[in-house]
DNA sequence: TGTACATCAGTGAACGCGCGTTCACTGATGTAC
DNA sequence: TGTACATCAGTGAACGCGCGTTCACTGATGTAC
């Protein structure tokens, strides 16, 4: 049924979540040992060679493909396109849903934005950086800032991710089950967004200076 | 001249000066080891456990330590208040000189922020809600935004610390002397901010909705 | 289709090493009289 | 001031353990004829 090739993917799966559980369980991926992640994937240490050179080499691997999962979100959230006239608010209901859904995802992402290796944080920031342009482009066809200039107009959004970004690591410390805490986050997040988008909306090139 | 309590704070502090040398050098904290920093400080292993419990308690007293420098500079900043008309721009490029100076205190706590235990996690925001609270009271005396409820402008306040905080780990990975690049970096900082001012500037309670 | 050989993902033993932690200790500093 | 005892920060040996990495291997899958 499945040849050499499939069956070394599944292996390279199982390495990775099994990097993936150590980080939901509450740990530092910088701390996971070659030994742990392969007990936990079922297989004997040295076959852990046999797909990445070391942890670093994994957690990058790991990074790129989470990388594709976040941008098929992306996608989908931007099909089903919500009322403009509540955007703000239904975007981050949704994102916050999507975030909650997938915890362990964000966990290691925000986790390696400030703590893995240069290179690895690098990743992640120019991820960030292609969701802003992907924002800035939405926000383009929309016509919601039809007077701001292209490169003010990546600048808007690229704040405006990282806020998102930002608040997300909060998010994800929620205690889990309280709706009311849940709802004053999504709150305080909609207010930071309305008031970017408020700035936005009210800058003048003149204040450059 | 020193007595034994002065000679174990000196230990104490070769100790946590031991594990942001470990961080200065691109490593995380959190695959730091007890015997690894008893040798940086020259002690010996056992020497550890006379002031913490293990590197965890370490890091807490780290991030608390390093909280009471922070407050420190802040003190300063606010003192020597700059030009309002060039408040933004001056405040930015003080900050940016003074987290380029202690390095590795920055590089330690956007690591923590993310990294750290729960418990560490909680007490670096804690201490980023202190200096929106200090933000919020000085834009209130200024009399910046003289409109706006005190909720708000704690929200506004809180934003504008998150993205400076954001904007610091990116910071602190621009190569050293590109003095380009840094300042590429301080003017898109400086638009973020102005675009923030802006929105909190124009923002009326009725859009609350 | 059948056979003979090549490939290579995963195995398992072995190595030397640094780890956290225990324990009894030493000897300078501090205190009581 | 001098003496006798208490305190306790730092020492050093010892333990069992999990670590990264090497190596020769096995045996199922793939390929060539």
């Amino acid at each position: 049924m499945n040849n050499r090739q499939e069956r070394k993917l599944l292996t390279r799966q199982s390495l990775m979540n099994a990097a993936l559980q150590w980080v939901e369980e509450g740990q530092h991926i910088s701390s996971l040992s070659i030994r742990e992640v392969a007990k936990r994937a079922g297989v004997v240490p040295t076959a852990f060679y046999r797909h990445f050179s070391d942890v670093d080499d994994l957690t990058l691997n790991l990074v790129d493909e989470l990388s594709k999962v976040l941008r098929q979100l992306m996608r989908e959230v931007r099909h089903n396109r919500a009322d403009p006239h509540a955007l703000i608010r239904d975007s981050i209901a949704r994102y916050c849903d999507y975030a909650f859904r997938q915890r362990v995802y964000f966990v290691f992402l925000t986790q390696s934005m400030t703590g893995g290796t240069p290179l690895i944080r690098q990743a992640i920031r120019s991820e960030l950086q292609y969701f802003a342009n992907e924002l800035a482009t939405d926000v383009r066809h929309l016509g919601l800032l039809p007077n701001m200039d292209q490169a003010m107009l990546e600048n808007v959004a690229q704040l405006t991710i990282n806020t998102v970004a930002n608040a997300t690591m909060e998010l994800l410390d929620l205690p889990d089950g309280n709706e009311a805490a849940r709802q004053q986050f999504e709150k305080r997040l909609k207010r930071h967004l309305q008031v970017i988008f408020i700035g936005a909306a009210n800058w003048k090139t003149t204040v450059a200076g």
